[in-house]
DNA sequence: CAACAAACATACATCCTTGTATGTTTATAA
DNA sequence: TTATAAACATACAAGGATGTATGTTTGTTG
């Protein structure tokens, strides 16, 4: 049996034992197509059937791969929240803004520029926020879905008590207050961005939104 | 065959062909059950048989009042969501209220009690927001999901309109920015109660988050 | 009082889906 | 060089879920 015909991999013919590597390959693809996969149909109507036929390969290099569904879903979350996160974070706490208010907003910016630029991204959050269901085997990954948000109340929170501390916050404002307040509307805006379509109409203006947010709380006035 | 015993009905037995009102009634303990069952399996985990088992009928009867499971789903929402806009929005466009702003802090501190207080309302929004996949024959429900979220937004824009008119509003603010302001803080604020169950601690804030909210677009200054 | 239709219950056929068990190659280590 | 196991493909068994077709009462209308 031959395992390729004009070079291109073909199904119905076993050729499996492939090289590290090649494995590594099977698994991205595996967890690029389940991102399509969830994306397209919701994570309950994907089937790995599906999911395996778009990228390529059997049922059996999905269970080789992954446990069962849900380590799956992880999986394509992680692939993209990992580097995400580590970005937005870098920018909040980086040391080049001398206002923490500054960094606030450069940190919201680049998150909601880049899910407005990497299709990618903004598919996971769809996947995420719109097309997933957390019951059962999902509730508890709902937990590490939501590890992101609480811990960037507690982020913000600490930026906006240096900035009262710096004089940059307005008077009168108490840091875990505004701090709070941002955190919701930083969901709002992700919630809304992604929900209700808003085309050019918010992307463009969601900057602005940004601005306006903090423009708001800044001092000392 | 009786069609009861001890006065409780039984299945296995045909009974049918009730009068109207008991047809309402069957009628509305299935779009109850369904809201029971979509909470606990979320949507697409929802059997016709699980939701017909609980409401003590046969799938028989959901076919015979649903079309189909979008419809139910359609059905459970709209029992809970009519009367709870029509409430808030009674409050916001209250004569009773001077200044506008008074007005929307009011519907929306009414509408967080009522999410806090009511538990049937609670499990309609966390069915909307974290037990449905928006996709396929529910991708055109989500439009109608969304409606009122838009039409929200239009609403609070004419009061902060009304309130600029009246020198309520902080001078130098534009309404409009302050109306998209407040519709992601309060967007934001409804997912992320649902989302991390924060318990006593963000519940009982609620009230104080919106006041702050408020508080920092008041005027004249 | 007879016919009709509302308001369901029952039964049937079909199609998926999942999990697991069992092949089958081939890289790699001994 | 041979044995082992990685990296899959194939096959099998079983359990649902949906939609529809068809029964079966009984309130209601003429």
């Amino acid at each position: 049996m031959r395992a390729d015909i004009g070079g291109f991999p073909v199904q119905g013919v076993v050729l499996v034992r492939k090289t590290r590597e090649e494995a590594e390959k099977t698994r991205k693809q595996i967890v690029d197509s389940a991102r399509a996969v969830f994306h397209r149909c919701g994570v309950s109507r994907s089937t790995l059937e599906k999911i395996a036929q778009e990228a390529g390969v059997t049922r059996g290099a999905v269970y080789w791969h992954f446990k069962d569904k849900s380590e799956l879903f992880f999986a394509v979350r992680e692939d993209i929240f990992a580097p995400l996160l580590e970005r937005t974070d870098s920018i909040l706490f980086s040391e080049a803004y001398a206002d923490p208010l500054d960094a606030i907003q450069a940190s919201l910016q680049e998150f909601f520029r880049v899910l407005d630029d990497c299709s990618v991204v903004r598919e996971v959050f769809e996947i995420m926020i719109l097309r997933c269901e957390y019951v059962q085997e999902f509730a508890s990954v709902q937990e590490e879905v939501n590890r992101p948000a609480i811990d960037f109340l507690a982020k913000i929170e600490r930026m906006y008590v240096r900035a009262a501390e710096r004089g940059t916050l307005r008077t009168g404002l108490d840091p875990f207050a505004a701090a709070r307040d941002t955190w919701a509307f930083t969901s709002g805006l992700l919630h809304l961005a992604l929900e209700c379509r808003l085309e050019e109409n918010l992307a463009t203006d969601v900057a602005t939104l940004i601005v306006a947010h903090m423009a708001l709380r800044r001092g000392p006035l």
